[in-house]
DNA sequence: GAGACTAGGTGTACTGTGTACACCTGTCAA
DNA sequence: TTGACAGGTGTACACAGTACACCTAGTCTC
């Protein structure tokens, strides 16, 4: 007589359907509960909590990442590897948040760091340049990274088209940016002028391209000078 | 008779200083008023709410910042400046996670965006590359980038040593980075043998290295092909 | 001085959150 | 038949942010 039962893996699918549709911010155990049909209680049967939660979200998502094909040519790979992943993170809207609020990391977000490791390494470079790559990618590995410009400025409605009247005055260089976006995009303002997967592969590639540029030099981490890798030089 | 009066300046202070002291997430306007032996709704007279509390404090924060003296090389005043942005915001640690979750910008925000930018410009890069760099940097500009490896695996204490014990055949890419980096470091595990600031700088390195050859070699952004910068090529 | 205005601190109360704990109930093994 | 147990229920608590009515002390004007 009981509806469909529970299940840990039913909670974190329709928390995962719900974040998508309201927002991460509108989850709570009760919203939660009552899209279940369920008292708020019965999904601590199935969860350690919120925060299990979560993180039971974040490993449903970084588990639906596909693996690429090997091609042999370990930039592409690891490129191919991200683009993928940035299409699964970008299903989830919520997914870029979440995963940035977890401070441990669950098996899938190990095996996916681990296999995107392995391209590296597979790939020739060196296990010391890998890693420093790795940082040097940060979240940008996981398909997102922190889209700046997305932040319009302060949305006052009253000091809002004053500040953008403004800004040529007080912001010179960034209405430069702004109006060259603009011309190649859609409106005037400063995020939704850039075309975020563009943004994104820019950044990935100056990254690929660095490591790449590195891995010819045999480059070495100096015995930690934190002078960084400050031997890339044009010529 | 009453204590020191409170104004938005004194609200400010304290609760960066609570923050600095027990963390962000044990600031709440109850914890707060109570610092400043006041009742929780006085504080309601100075700030508009919780969110207008923690962009008031980023504004601080990122005023804190001080403008590097320019040098003349463009590459070097953008990092001496992302480098002094990075030592005021490595003193209030929680200012990394409030600056995340901020969705619009306030104007220290935006006059630090902007003379970050002058530099590039000013520097004689183009105005296109400027924009897609700055991009590229993404929350780098800020002084910090998603330090990822400080997330330490899953601490159930009880599958703990034992994932750890597993790790080099479950993992055997990250068992190879992470004793790499203890051997250079201070211990076995994946986050604190890092050198955080090392990793910093050579993450903003590499961008910065690919700025300048990108610059070198007159680059313009494609027609939106979606396809990158992918003309940086070792010789 | 007298009265009004006002900036700013107070008190109470409401909604929403996560979750501890005791309880009930249906299923299945012995 | 029994009784263990997995799993849904109900109540209750502490904590969050904040709306709203109130009080109070200082200042400004006549």
């Amino acid at each position: 007589m009981r509806r469909a039962t529970l299940s840990r893996e039913r909670v974190l699918q329709t928390a995962m359907a719900y974040a998508d549709a309201q927002g991460i911010d509108a989850l709570s155990m009760r919203r939660l509960a009552q899209e279940l049909d369920v008292v708020p209680m019965a999904l601590y049967k199935h969860v350690a909590g919120k925060e299990d939660l979560l993180d039971g979200m974040i490993e449903v998502v970084v588990g639906e990442i596909i693996g690429a094909t090997a091609t042999g040519f370990w930039k592409q790979d690891v490129r191919e590897r991200i683009l993928s992943a940035r299409k699964t993170l970008v299903r989830h809207q919520w997914s870029r948040t979440v995963l940035e609020s977890r401070s441990a990391m669950t098996p899938a977000m190990l095996d996916y760091l681990d296999s995107l490791t392995g391209l590296f390494i597979d790939g020739g470079l060196s296990v010391d340049l890998t890693h420093h790559v790795m940082h040097a990618l940060g979240n940008r590995m996981w398909g997102f990274s922190q889209e700046l410009f997305a932040a319009t400025p302060r949305s006052d409605t009253s000091s809002f088209t004053a500040q953008r009247d403004a800004l040529p005055r007080q912001h010179p260089h960034l209405a430069q940016i702004a109006m060259a976006a603009a011309h190649a995009g859609s409106d005037a303002r400063l995020g939704p002028g850039c075309d975020d997967q563009f943004e994104f592969e820019f950044a990935l590639d100056v990254v690929l391209d660095g490591a790449e540029i590195l891995h010819a030099q045999h480059w070495t981490s100096a015995p930690r000078t934190s002078s960084g890798p400050r031997d890339i030089r044009p010529r």
